[in-house]
DNA sequence: GAAAACAGTGTAAGCGCTTACATTATACTT
DNA sequence: AAGTATAATGTAAGCGCTTACACTGTTTTC
């Protein structure tokens, strides 16, 4: 019969006797209300199943109570887990999350933003951080505040929840330096598109460098598969001079060796080396758990949320540098002599 | 200086000397709009930057081209892989997605569904088939389109895009059994408000019931974690009579037992065999790797996706069932006599 | 005890867009 | 050639909410 619509404040306030601007206000600033008035609204409220239309709220006041979140991708479950914080967290104070992926494709990111904030997107985050001129223009001349995470960068105006990927590749080369290792390889992801690779190749060069008579023998670049890091394993050992650590970029790589080598006969650590890096659950699933870089993932979650949340109040925050860890399990070993 | 704000329609109608009503059919129905009149218009949305407000366009329209998705954790790479292709195909179809998490909680379910109907969310995903009453009385009420992914069930008329999880369990059980095995033993994730894994337990006690000679010693439920995987392994093979074969709810499960069992020196598949269910990489990444379920979580992201579009384009679907099967690698051995 | 401050509420003007309906010009019928 | 369908555009009425401002009555201040 009464097949009526949702009801609006209006009616909520001809049903409560007062005027739609006191609904709003009980809604949206209790404090402005008489608690008496407040709670007859809230009776009525109940009574009539209302809940305020969103469109109408983004209409008027300009802010959409939600927040993107472009990740390269959800499948790796360093982003996904961070991901899972960062909603949270931003539940907690009633925000919402669009998520978008980029697949590791900086166009692919612009367009993906470009959509956020055409969904009104209060605020963005961003997985590292270099991105095309183009990119950063449009970021600008919306006004769109923004947090980069998963990396970070000193004397940067920009709002970073994150850590140093150069430093903490130079811990886990040091890691294996000290392990007497001289020949050293490194898989890392495709660098192209992506610092955070980039900089992890970086700091493995620099430590390397840094040391009197190691060499890094090769960097291969690929996907960040099982598959992938196999491959690229296979590839590495078929050299004249084989490396006897491999430093890989990130722990799928890493599974991907163990999983490789072990077919292959090769022996972990003892006739090579491996390192991981992010430290996800897949680290200590394959054997030998692997020795790898922490990365806190769900504190960098948590963080970028407290930082976009600073910044959405306030219109200002601060950066925050997290820290990693090495975590030695069994995938690297002393050299032996 | 001419510190002006974005552009509205109206701007856009001014410069190119129309109305506003043609600028809107010009973004939202070019058909309908001489294509003369419309690249004129197109070159002032260039020139003045503009884009349409979004709070304004969920208003007058009713729609916010965004879909909402809660799923239990984005932790594990089963629903963080789905989603990724979820997301993926919604998006070319220019839709945006809402994320949120539950933590396998009906009640923070029904918080998270009401938090994005609020955000004007046009259609949910949703995992899992069982509900309490009130989540599925206010998705009545409200008369939001859903479609339910991660399950199937046959004379429903909700909309599924998923498998059959008893049966998937009834295939893996036929499957060890087939091997010989009598003694089993099942670990599940908490099955309480959790219908995948209750069916997944229930599948396995019918398969399990059908065999002459073969019993269940006990099903443990647990958190779908490696370590709970794990200690509930200890905890079955401390009892008196040992399974030959643990059937595990899912993958993670699956990989903790076969962490633990290295470091407790037993021998899969020598001294128990095991299998999972789900087919994520974690599955291959073990060693032994795992005999398992696979199930396809891409295809039923992309089909979960393309139900929803059908149902938010047409009013209605058609539910899909997706066929799981058996993965044959390392971690079930037939039985030796 | 008058002035000032404040708490509580109402009035009403938009926010920027979509779309039903009206209007005009043009193309097809017979 | 008149009548009818069709294409292209304009007019204008909202969609449901927030919020600046105005108003009233009560409390505080000295």
């Amino acid at each position: 019969m009464n097949q009526k619509a949702s009801p609006t404040l209006e009616d909520v306030a001809r049903a409560a006797c007062v005027s739609t601007a006191t609904i709003s206000r009980a809604i949206n600033l209790p404090d402005k209300v008489a608690s008496e008035t407040r709670e007859r609204i809230e009776q009525v409220i109940e009574k009539l199943g209302y809940t305020p239309n969103f469109g109408g709220r983004v209409l008027a006041s300009n802010r959409s109570n939600t927040v993107g979140a472009i990740i390269p991708t959800m499948a790796n479950a360093m982003f996904a887990s961070g991901l899972q914080e960062f909603q949270e967290v931003l539940s907690h104070s009633s925000y919402n999350l669009l998520v978008a992926s980029s697949g590791y494709n900086t166009d692919t990111e612009l367009q993906q933003i470009k959509s956020l904030v055409a969904q009104g997107a209060d605020g963005l985050l961003l997985i590292g951080s270099s991105r095309p001129y183009e990119t950063t223009r449009f970021l600008e001349m919306r006004k769109i505040p923004y947090v980069v995470a998963w990396c970070f960068q000193h004397n940067d105006d920009r709002y970073f929840a994150g850590f140093d990927n150069v430093k903490a590749a130079n811990s886990i080369a040091n890691e294996v330096l000290n392990k007497g290792h001289h020949n050293i390889a490194m898989i890392a992801g495709f660098a192209d598109q992506n610092d955070r690779s980039k900089n992890r190749i970086k700091g493995v060069r620099q430590s390397i460098a840094k040391s009197q008579n190691a060499k890094l023998l090769s960097v291969v670049e690929t996907d960040y598969t099982l598959e992938a890091g196999g491959n690229a394993f296979e590839e590495i050992m078929q050299s004249s001079t084989k490396p006897t650590a491999i430093i890989c970029g990130n722990d799928v790589l890493a599974a991907g060796v163990i999983v490789r080598a072990r077919k292959l006969g090769i022996a972990i650590p003892d006739d090579v080396s491996v390192t991981g890096f992010d430290d996800i659950s897949l680290a200590t699933a394959v054997s030998p758990a692997l020795t790898t870089v922490r990365v806190p993932q769900l504190e960098m979650g948590k963080t970028a949320a407290r930082v976009m949340l600073d910044l959405l109040n306030s219109g200002t925050s601060k950066s925050i540098e997290l820290q990693t860890e090495i975590i030695h399990r069994d995938s690297l070993a002393a050299l032996a002599q």
